[in-house]
DNA sequence: GGCGTAAAGGTCAAAGAAAGTCAAACTTTA
DNA sequence: TAAAGTTTGACTTTCTTTGACCTTTACGCC
């Protein structure tokens, strides 16, 4: 395991009962002995808006960085997948975050998300990484419009 | 007996109790004094689908290479379908029957197979018939390996 | 109030650490 | 001896780690 997921890990235990967390980007640096930017590599690739978490923070003297997991709203996040994300490119593992996040608004099960991950995988889709993004992001899309037509 | 067999049977060994087995090809290749790319060549040709075994990995620091073994042999029609039918074409009506199919074998619930089959539509795919025939078919493949996954 | 300074956090690109690909050279086998 | 199977190494891609430099904010001092 690297340094990352570790801190990933570390982070998403603060989180336990609540939905909020407030973190010093200097102490956790300090802590797991890496570099401070080593803290916005792991907030930029773990903790990001298609996984339902918002980022917050301030510089200077007392500054901070607070983390929230998201409270979306059922159709405001449908229909921006829908309207925006989804016409454009989607790499697999923001499709992993999306389909996790349609199980938090109930919109698909376990199963069925996990399901859906194998045929999102770059291995199930196998073409030019640009085409297969922009499959992606028409399946997914497809699977939506009928999941929510239903 | 050649350094391929010696590596093949060092990793079957891993297996042990468990169906998954997590290694590293560097040290793989180092403990066995050969090029890295021996290793890849080890898993593509004796760790196949057909053998009945899954290969993830992950590249860059931390990365890995995941083994698990695939719960075949106790359905015909599952390994039918993995080693001969989903190496080809599937026009999309056949891989509804094939979803069913599978409800009744208790592979996939309902809801899952409903779902799987919006991902398949013409509409999801959207590609010229032949390769959208090929297409669907390495889609319903890749979500059946890991379903099988042990 | 304006200004200087220290104390945050932010950005970005280069280096590093894996694994993947592919084709050429070599070896076995039928 | 030709086809099939192995071995090797150069090159590529992906993901992570590090460090140098930048921007913003608070606070205290004229």
């Amino acid at each position: 395991m690297n340094i990352s997921d570790i801190i990933e890990e570390f982070i998403l235990e603060q989180f336990d009962d609540t939905n909020n967390v407030s973190l010093s980007r200097n102490e956790l640096a300090n802590y797991f002995n890496c570099a401070p930017s080593q803290i916005n590599y792991v907030l930029s690739t773990r903790f990001t808006t298609p996984r339902g978490f918002l980022i917050e923070s301030r510089r200077g003297g007392g500054g901070y960085i607070r983390l929230s997991k998201l409270n979306l709203n059922k159709n405001d996040y449908v229909n921006n997948l829908l309207c925006n994300v989804l016409n454009n490119e989607i790499d697999y593992p923001t499709s992993i975050q999306i389909l996790k996040q349609l199980i938090q608004l109930n919109i698909l099960d376990e199963t069925t998300s996990r399901v859906l991950g194998y045929a999102l995988s770059p291995k199930a889709l196998a073409m030019p990484i640009k085409i297969e993004n922009k499959q992606r992001a028409n399946i997914l899309k497809n699977v939506l419009i009928n999941i929510v037509k239903g």
